[in-house]
DNA sequence: CGGAAGATCCACT
DNA sequence: GTGGATCTTCCGA
């Protein structure tokens, strides 16, 4: 089945918005010790690079930490935040645009019993909660630090062409947690898939 | 060199 | 709905 063909390179060197919008419903396979946890993914959210004050790459803002952001598309940025979490972007576009999309949420597909024993079996660990959220998909999926930069057409960590939804069930609104971006705090950047269960909270309107 | 803030999650009221 | 956890990173002084 194709369904489990990784996405070449080329898809991710688009705009992000277009990226984004294209990765909803596709499945994120991990594989770990020799198990393969995958999820379909139900939400992300595009950052355009320097002229998206949201964007780590904001103003063109170069660090050790974002050094992968500038990576061509098909590489991912992994980062650290809030001193206990991980996120997992993939990143779009040419080389040194600094655009990127952040995965926040994806329905478990497989590996369900091994992704909940990464949650650490917390009280609100459920089957529709294992990765409803950006933190949670690399919790879940055991993705840290060290897969910063990597690329995303091969194992360890890849996207494949999964299953995506009609045009119509996207849904798009802003982003969460930029408040802070002014301007573009407010650009419809978020995409959802309509109906989802798994789609992290607030839900858009 | 110090302080402030962060693309979050969870427990509790 | 609100606040605490927890710590790396970054920027200004």
């Amino acid at each position: 089945m194709s369904r489990f063909r990784p996405l070449p390179l080329s898809f991710y060197r688009r705009p992000a918005e277009i990226v984004a919008r294209d990765l909803l419903g596709r499945f994120l396979v991990r594989e770990l010790e020799g198990e393969r946890l995958v999820l379909r993914l139900v939400e992300v959210e595009a950052y355009l690079g320097a002229p998206d004050r949201a964007s780590h790459a904001w103003d063109g803002r170069r660090t050790p930490r974002n050094e992968s952001l500038y990576l061509p598309g098909g590489h991912a940025y992994v980062y650290f935040i809030y001193g206990m979490h991980y996120c997992l972007n993939a990143v779009t576009g040419e080389v040194d645009v600094g655009s990127a999309v952040l995965l926040r949420a994806g329905a478990p597909v497989a590996g369900e019993e091994r992704m909940a024993e990464n949650r650490g079996w917390t009280k609100k660990v459920r089957p529709g909660d294992l990765a409803g959220g950006p933190g949670k998909i690399c919790r879940a999926l055991g993705i840290g630090r060290e897969l910063d930069g990597v690329l995303l057409d091969r194992p360890p960590l890849y996207i494949t062409k999964g299953e995506p939804p009609g045009e119509e069930q996207i849904m798009a609104s802003p982003r969460i947690g930029v408040d802070y971006a002014g301007e573009a705090a407010g650009w419809p950047l978020r995409f959802s898939v309509a109906g989802e269960p798994h789609v992290s909270r607030p839900r858009p309107g």
